[in-house]
DNA sequence: GGCATACATGATATGGAATAACATGACAAG
DNA sequence: CTTGTCATGTTATTCCATATCATGTATGCC
């Protein structure tokens, strides 16, 4: 894995997901951020932690936390429920994860690197995700939000629909 | 294997959108809501569901399906998880009732009659719940999926946060 | 009335998500 | 070498959710 592999960041920052591309390099690109950001900010990338996020890497669907568990298992991990819990907790706090709350399921990142409020498309034909950004504060809920004082500190932002190609196919 | 935990929240404090209320006349007249639209609309409000509905207008807050299930017990009902699921599942599908994914709780509505797409402002302190509205389409997510192309059927929109009352407490 | 149909309820069993609690191993300071 | 920290591993348990089959109950038609 050389760390040379450039910052090939899809530059359509909104979504990867409902897009062909080219899903080698995303996988090995984003594998070489966290790593590198990993390094940068002395964080521990072990084997069960990178071995999770390329499995979420290969995917660009939710993964369940037991469907993550057995492949743990077939590549030899532990494969006790908290083997992934803490592999994704992990991951999760450091940006390169993200939880699904709808689906109790865990995507990887598709923007990592910066932090951000992310929102998501989830098809439910298909199950694929994708990514885009969500401005939290803005907006009806954030206005409602400082109307009562309510302090804001994360958002869940989730659509469930259909994706463009299962559309086509219908 | 009662599953409640609730470290009882003063009873006076209870609030909708964090704000002090006659609670009474907001449980009554949300039942009576219900029971009108009910009778309107050829939907059969039974004594399960309606109980569910009433311990759920008790709370202004989200109550898992466990405990749900242990009220109806102590209420003569049935108390396998179905019979809290299905009423539920009949309180969701009407409106009467949201679900918070980021709880797997569920709340009841606070705006009954018109169809709506709800927001959420949950305290992580208190646990209480308040209801927004939401503008789905509007805004980033909206752009997003009209730019790749896809249809937005249903939005979760929950923020995580303090509510004015922990806020001053702290 | 007798009967078909739809719908609501009930109970059993199982699967999937998540965490508590405890033990072990690796490793870096001191 | 000892100690503290962090990661991993295992056991056990709890909570969330659904599939399945059985029973009851109302309604409308013959
Ligand atoms: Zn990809
Ligand atoms: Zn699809
Ligand atoms: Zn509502
Ligand atoms: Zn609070």
């Amino acid at each position: 894995m050389t760390s040379e592999t450039t910052p090939a960041l899809a530059e359509d920052t909104a979504l990867v997901g409902f897009q062909e591309h080219d899903h080698e390099n995303c996988v090995d690109s984003a594998l070489a951020i966290a790593e590198s950001r990993c390094k940068d900010e002395g964080l521990r990338l072990t084997p069960v932690r990178r071995k999770v996020l390329e499995m979420l890497l290969q995917e660009h669907r939710a993964l369940g936390a037991y469907a993550i568990l057995d492949r743990l298992r077939e590549a030899g991990f532990g494969s006790q429920p908290p083997v992934a819990y803490r592999a994704l907790d992990f991951l999760v706090d450091n940006g390169f994860v993200h939880k699904i709350e709808r689906l109790n399921a865990f995507v990887a990142c598709a923007h990592p690197g910066a932090t951000h409020s992310p929102a998501f498309m989830i098809c439910r034909k298909c199950d694929a995700v994708a990514e885009a950004h969500s401005a939290p504060a803005k907006g009806a809920l954030g206005a409602a939000a400082r109307a009562v004082g309510f302090e804001i500190e994360r958002t869940v932002v989730e659509a469930e629909g259909v994706c463009p190609d299962c559309t086509e196919k219908a």
